[in-house]
DNA sequence: TTCGGGTATCGAAGCGCTTCGACAACCTAT
DNA sequence: ATAGGTTGTCGAAGCGCTTCGATACCCGAA
């Protein structure tokens, strides 16, 4: 392992001038410069990044708790993580993966040890167990997600309330007067997590102002859950017309089964989806969607993490307005006979 | 931030005898242990892992490197990670993110400077870019998939030459005759991406053996792709009565389209599919697959990684043994008209 | 010519931990 | 009673870096 004495003896200069060289944090002669800046190269130095941190107290690395739960949105989670960890690269951060198995202890434990300069969390729930200890050791870190309580915190998430608003928006524009929201799996919503509770929200308060009919069903993924939770629709809202889907392994179970019992769509079925643009453009049918921005999401976290790390920043709440974008899933609903 | 030395101080020991209370490396009498643990406990210490890392040249890290691209089983990729953060946990060891972006220059920079003690490298492709160098830093490692040239490293993976030979076993064994493999979108065989090529092999020699007429087609993902690929299958084998298909975003789409033509699964068509279990058992009709063990894939890498780490440990490659589970999507071929 | 004020460089003091050698205290076998 | 071996603890050296004065030099203004 090369060392900084080792680069400043064959520059020719003393150790804390290479370390200049390297932080710019004091002038350095354009000749001396790039004396060591030759003498890093021919040795093929990287500077200790425990040796560096000790002496900085700063490690250079984020921490990104990623829930160990697998039941939802897999690739959104994964876009986001690798969001997460290029535009670290970009600010000259590297990640350190946490899963939510540890839960609290991680933070204390990441806290307490300078193993991360921040950290951001995922899937944040509403009353998450993490977030008194995030204000009590007042660690740097950005939430992907919304709590309940967003005091002291700096959150940064698709504006959920927004988006069901929207759906319906688009549905109710269309003439769509009974409309279905086949949600994520009941267990979600047990667990109190924020987005698909504020999609609810949104959805509520704006079918009511705008005059439609709105009925709410969890599901959880695949064909077989999909073919209940339909049935029990089509039974007790026989004229439903719009449905709006937010629960990425549910979407294609659905378009199999209106298929299957002869329900056209966009004709006598319109479909939103909530959902990434590459599950909606990828689905047997174009959907028309609104999109979970995992990469937006992701840099936006980094980038206020960053800010609150260098002392710019503060605590805010960040929400991206979402976008409807038309495809072949909705049109106008059908004329009532 | 409480370090060794207020520790020391509050039980009354010196900053050695807290240091060899926590790593067990002397012997320390039960009585003074104690004593230690309480005030560790009492002023809520943790050891400030960069200074750990410099005087012990350890940094109980562990560097994941993902695939940028996510063209193909992100499910997957983000269920090793998971598997690997969570393994490693168990050992002791962080894991930092790092995706192929930075490509080699990675390794040199985690090799440097020390930042993690060994990395885990997933997505090797047959001649990878990283390996070279890999081999002359002597970086302890272990590759999740399979490189051309193994000498000299510890790689493992899902034996894809036998999981393609156990498909066609089945399919034949049920008289099946014709068979096509819709694989991985044509970038993956263009990247020489180790698992396909393998599974085609084990494949097309398993075919040869049972004198099985093989169709193989690349194809992306997606229902439009899908069509076509299944269009030119039956076109140019119209005697198609088995498929085993390799690429999860296709299985919904092949599917669908083989219910809309008519094409009874599994009377007219049997499909066995090369897939995590989830999907397998949520697809619309439930798939006879091949199951890709992603949590075991992690955890074995781990495992292999931290023995090197010990010293333990040697190059070698594990090749984890294909299982088929026969579910309803699998028969007797059709007699032939 | 002298002096103030940059600019470029150096030396030394740590950062918080691990680890080695030393040493005291005790025990056991002679 | 003494040599030899254990066991438990301490002190000090260092890991490789950053950073804070201090210093030496050079320039232009007085």
């Amino acid at each position: 392992m090369v060392t900084l004495a080792e680069v400043a003896q064959h520059a020719g200069v003393s150790a804390s001038t290479v370390s200049y060289v390297l932080s710019g944090k004091r002038s350095i002669s354009a000749n001396t410069r790039q004396r060591v800046e030759r003498s890093i190269r021919e040795l093929g130095y990287h500077p200790n990044a425990g040796a560096r941190a000790l002496a900085s107290s700063k490690s250079n690395i984020i921490a990104l708790m990623i829930p160990l739960r697998t039941d939802m949105y897999v690739p959104v989670m994964m876009e986001i993580a690798i969001a997460v960890a290029t535009s670290a690269r970009t600010h000259g951060y590297d990640v350190l993966l946490l899963t939510g198995e540890e839960g609290p202890d991680a933070v204390r434990r990441v806290a307490g040890s300078g193993l991360a300069d921040g950290m951001i969390l995922m899937d944040v729930e509403l009353d998450d167990e993490r977030l008194p200890l995030l204000r009590a050791t007042d660690q740097p870190s950005v939430l992907i997600g919304l709590p309940a309580d967003t005091a002291g915190l700096t959150c940064v998430d698709l504006d959920f309330h927004a988006t069901g608003a929207l759906c319906v928006e688009h549905l109710a524009k269309q003439g769509h007067q009974d409309v279905a929201l086949i949600g994520e799996a009941p267990a979600v919503y047990e667990r109190h997590t924020g987005f698909a509770e504020r999609t609810l929200d949104g959805l509520r308060s704006r079918s009511r102002e705008l005059g439609v009919r709105l009925l709410h069903r969890p599901c959880e993924g695949g064909y077989d859950a999909m073919a209940v939770t339909l049935a029990r629709i089509l039974d007790e809202r026989p004229g439903t017309s719009g449905i709006i889907v937010q629960n990425e392994s549910a979407v294609e179970p659905l378009l199999a089964l209106l298929r299957q019992q002869g329900r056209a769509v966009p004709e006598d079925v319109s479909v939103v989806a909530i959902c990434p643009d590459q599950v909606a453009t990828q689905a047997s049918v174009r959907l028309t969607s609104v999109a979970i921005p995992a990469q937006e999401m992701g840099r936006h976290a980094v980038e206020h993490l960053v800010a609150k790390l260098e002392g710019r920043g503060s605590d805010e709440v960040v929400l991206i307005a979402p976008e409807l974008t038309v495809r072949a899933s909705t049109g106008p609903a059908p004329s009532r006979s």
